[in-house]
DNA sequence: ACCTCCGCTGACCGTATCGGTCAATTATTA
DNA sequence: TAATAATTGACCGATACGGTCAGCGGAGGT
């Protein structure tokens, strides 16, 4: 690909990228049209195919840049170094709500790549996936204590309802077509409470865990 | 439409409803080739066209299938006259496991078809979902028992934990591309318990509630 | 044997769209 | 102003689309 286009600036890199990831995840490869990317850009044809030699370089090219932006920004709020499980979980929800924020539609797309079908694309996601997975989610309950959680609580069911749940709340914001960062975050904290106030251990500090708010 | 379409044998009907929710959840309306519905289905274009008059009678009929469909299992499966709430999110989840057996790609296509902005149908779609509106999910806490559960525990969000959970988890068994209703069941029911398990009230008579097992 | 109905198909049509190119036009810089 | 870089509209060959239609082949009636 053409390396001028990260001398553009960033805001239209982020609406060419926006574009592609829109018109991507809500159609085939194949019959994603170019020229709608292009044209929901705001720029046209002809000068997306001088940045990028032609469609396959872009979709690989916006598929390199899911996992960039994912471990970038899950380094950024410190979701690797962090001990206490709900805030694990808190910095976790945090990165998806940013990255929702800034690329509304690369969640789907990532879904969409990876089963693509197209002989044309299909072999270098999956190669270039097998790169990435040890770097996946796979939260290990290792290091925590669980002393602080209430008596006889399966830790392994804790952590799976605490994270489907999660992942429904991010596919009820995606599927409702609207993402509001701010109530995300809001709705989040509240169910990181109520978490709190089922899984721990009863009479226990007050806010005695992690850094309480 | 062709009434002729209901004297096919069942399984060809299904094979031609599944195809066209595969491949319109795939792809725009106007970017889904009736072709490839038809190919998929094991039967000629010139036959489908023979069945429904054109594209857009295909795809409103799949459209309002889902709603019959949706209407048909939840009766049947008793939804609508559960006292117990884990019995209601249990036949809850049995219907949407049973749809998902039978028709896959429904629950994507029925998504897509709700936030297509294609002008050629989407004016029917939201007119006909106005219709629906009333009979949505919307289940109600009224009529339960909160003696049933632990104290001080806030209802409104033990709920919306469990709606969420059982969210993520079809979208987790819809987005990993296999369908297995088994493992659903198991893993479901396996779910529940650990939701009795922590909403519950302590030092109750165990399997005291709903029909245990 | 012939006719007729009917489920079903392949070939076809006019049009639209696609990926990709390129000469030309505009903006930028020196 | 000259040279260089950014950007575009028009264009091409290929293909895919929605929809039509004449006709095939088999089942039954006579």
């Amino acid at each position: 690909m053409n390396e001028k286009f990260f001398s553009l600036p960033e805001e239209k890199q982020q609406a060419i990228i926006n574009a592609g990831f829109r018109v991507f995840s809500q159609n085939t490869y194949k019959k994603s049209p170019v020229s709608e990317i292009a044209s929901e850009a705001g720029i046209s044809k002809s000068l997306l195919f001088y940045y990028f030699r032609n469609k396959k370089e872009l979709y690989l090219f916006l598929w390199e840049k899911c996992a960039q932006v994912t471990i970038e920004y899950m380094r950024e709020y410190g979701c690797y170094d962090k001990k206490d499980l709900f805030e694990m979980m808190y910095s976790g929800m945090q990165v998806k709500i940013r990255i929702m924020k800034q690329y509304p539609d690369m969640g789907v797309f990532v879904i969409k790549a990876f089963y693509e079908k197209d002989p044309e694309v299909c072999g270098e996601i999956q190669k270039s996936y097998q790169k990435l997975k040890g770097l996946s989610a796979s939260a290990t309950l290792a290091g925590i204590d669980p002393g602080q959680f209430a008596e006889g609580l399966d830790l392994r069911m804790m952590y799976r309802e605490m994270y489907l749940a999660s992942e429904g709340y991010v596919w009820e914001m995606v599927s409702s077509g609207k993402i509001d960062a701010d109530k995300m975050e809001k709705d989040f904290t509240e169910i990181i409470e109520f978490w709190k106030s089922i899984f721990l251990r009863k009479g226990q500090v007050p806010g005695g865990t992690a850094k309480g708010e």
